[in-house]
DNA sequence: GCCCAGGTGGGTA
DNA sequence: TACCCACATGGG
């Protein structure tokens, strides 16, 4: 199927970008701090990210080589607000690891890989899953890589876009076979669908579909596949 | 007290 | 493949 701006993906789009204006992510001042910020948003809010990111800053630790050089525990302690900080201190350093032996230790020199490459790399480093590695193929390389997360998963399905239990990969598609491939796009689509999700979608409504289904006027065609 | 937060890995059947 | 659980804590 080619992808058009006249589905309704996109229509969902358009209404999310009404309601809530661009976003402008991701929230971080290097794209270095967005790969750690990826993985320490791991089922976690972006508040708690915030601190950790900010220990982290205070105490010179927010780069490959002192993430190296740190002690898990030390790392740990500073990252606590983020949740999981025993295993989220381990997945930094696991980043960083790769990072170093494959690129010299800097992100911008994963530009040089094909996106497909880059991506079956990232997702074979331990700590780094589908969402953490598209957040860093989008947020952090500008690459068209759509994010799926809890809420895209929840909103869509109770829009009945997608299946009841879609896995990553088909919602993924489902996206990227649906709009045209724009990281820009991309890049605000998520972020409004965090906003709105954290906003209005975190509960679990009375009727049983996203309140988007009541903005959309129940209009809404599920489509084929 | 209960539920959830921008997941992922490992174990089991 | 499809579940379950661990990881871990604070805020609504």
């Amino acid at each position: 199927m080619k992808p058009t701006r006249g589905g309704e993906a996109y229509r969902v789009y358009r209404l999310l970008y009404k309601a809530y204006g661009p976003q402008r992510w991701w929230p971080a001042e290097t794209d270095y701090e967005v790969c750690v910020g990826a993985i320490l948003t791991q089922s976690t809010s972006w508040r708690n990210v915030e601190k950790a990111v900010l220990n982290m800053k205070a105490a010179g630790i927010l780069g490959n080589d002192a993430i190296l050089e740190a002690k898990s525990a030390g790392i740990a302690r500073l990252i606590r607000p983020s949740l999981y900080y025993n295993v989220k201190a381990r997945k930094l350093k696991e980043f960083a690891g790769f990072l170093g032996r494959e690129y010299g230790g800097k992100v911008g020199n994963m530009r040089r890989e094909r996106t497909a490459t880059l991506r079956a790399k990232l997702l074979s480093v331990w700590g780094l899953g589908p969402e953490t590695v598209d957040s860093m193929l989008l947020y952090a390389l500008g690459r068209p890589s759509f994010v799926v997360d809890a809420y895209t998963r929840r909103i869509f399905r109770r829009l009945g876009l997608t299946g009841e239990d879609a896995r990553y990969d088909v919602l993924k598609a489902y996206f990227e076979n649906h709009l045209p491939r724009k990281a820009g796009l991309y890049n605000e689509y998520h972020a409004l669908i965090v906003e709105h999700g954290k906003s209005v979608c975190r509960t679990k409504p009375k009727c049983g579909v996203c309140c988007l289904r009541r903005m959309c006027g129940f209009n809404l065609k599920v489509p084929d596949g």
